[in-house]
DNA sequence: TATTGTTATACTCTATAACTATA
DNA sequence: TATAGTTATAGAGTATAACAATA
């Protein structure tokens, strides 16, 4: 069976709420204008639950805006990593983006048939090698890092720039240590 | 083919930073203390990238303390929609969590069989059955939304009351509308 | 003995097509 | 003609076991 996966636990949810719920647990909060009908306020109060509605809301443009670069989030992620730590090997990049090794040699073996990405013998370990990005590579990776950076304020229009730094480490705060 | 997954997009991170990137479209931030050893300043900089992760962050104590109830997310997120819209369809489950209605069968007889939720035939469309929550499905709700509810103080251990409350309210800024 | 990269493979999650019965 | 619920199934994503080469 194995231990349940996390990432797939997630889900992509579409509308929002309605009025609120007469429940003894759920803090109370200002529970604004229905919209698709149903009463979904407590859900509403839960960091899990706005966190992962937030995340799949910018992950559906980004899917959108990245699709011209033929970049899904892990291979931009993938890509940024080994532009910005040159001669990564593939066991740092799971380790930092959870990916367990199989799963990511197809990944690594794509990149590398899109001439994307070089391996190189590691320099002091013959078992591994260390990552690199071809000079196509590097122009694909700016372009899709200028392309992330736009989508980051066009997907916060919502928020002043100063909210949206406040958010970003809010959100730090959550996960980093 | 199909439209690419948007949930399945979402990956689930590990460890953090180390020091800046000499990127030109990079926003530059505070980069604070090194730790796993990778340059992820970047990507910190990513309001997609610091939502999946704290998402990944809570969903991940979530799981843990959801197993004695056997609830996964989307087990009590369709759970606690039943209990706050009592005689909601499938078709609106489908719709507000963004499930497909052929993935919601499963779920949903699984809960039946659990005998946790019971379905009543729709009193204006024969075709619909309306869902309600069993005395033992209203019992396990209530539980799982104190679980969830505490869990939303524990895993926000880093951030006062007043951080915790601006976070939700940024993150549904993001989301909603 | 442990670790890197790898293959094979199973399990879970997500998506499409198509059916039935009602509307 | 359209919609609610359903079945069957295909496709992505995620997991474990095990292996060869090297540490």
């Amino acid at each position: 069976m194995s231990e349940p996966s996390v990432a797939n636990t997630l889900r992509r949810p579409r509308a929002p709420r309605k009025t609120a719920s007469t429940d003894p647990v759920s803090p109370s909060v200002d529970t604004p204008e229905p919209s698709s009908g149903l009463d979904t306020s407590y859900l509403e109060t839960l960091l899990g639950y706005n966190a992962r509605r937030a995340a799949l809301a910018v992950i559906t443009v980004f899917l959108r805006r990245m699709e011209p670069f033929g970049l899904r989030p892990v291979d931009f992620s993938v890509l940024t990593l080994i532009a910005h730590n040159p001669g990564v090997t593939s066991r740092q990049l799971c380790a930092e983006l959870d990916i367990l090794p199989p799963n990511l040699v197809g990944m690594i073996k794509s990149l590398d048939k899109r001439g994307l990405i070089v391996r190189k013998p590691h320099p002091s370990d013959r078992r591994a090698q260390g990552l690199h990005l071809s000079a196509e590579g590097k122009r694909l990776q700016k372009q899709a890092q200028t392309t992330a950076t736009r989508l980051e304020h066009d997907v916060s229009h919502a928020l002043t720039p100063a909210e949206l730094e406040t958010l970003n480490t809010l959100l730090r705060k959550v996960y980093l240590r």
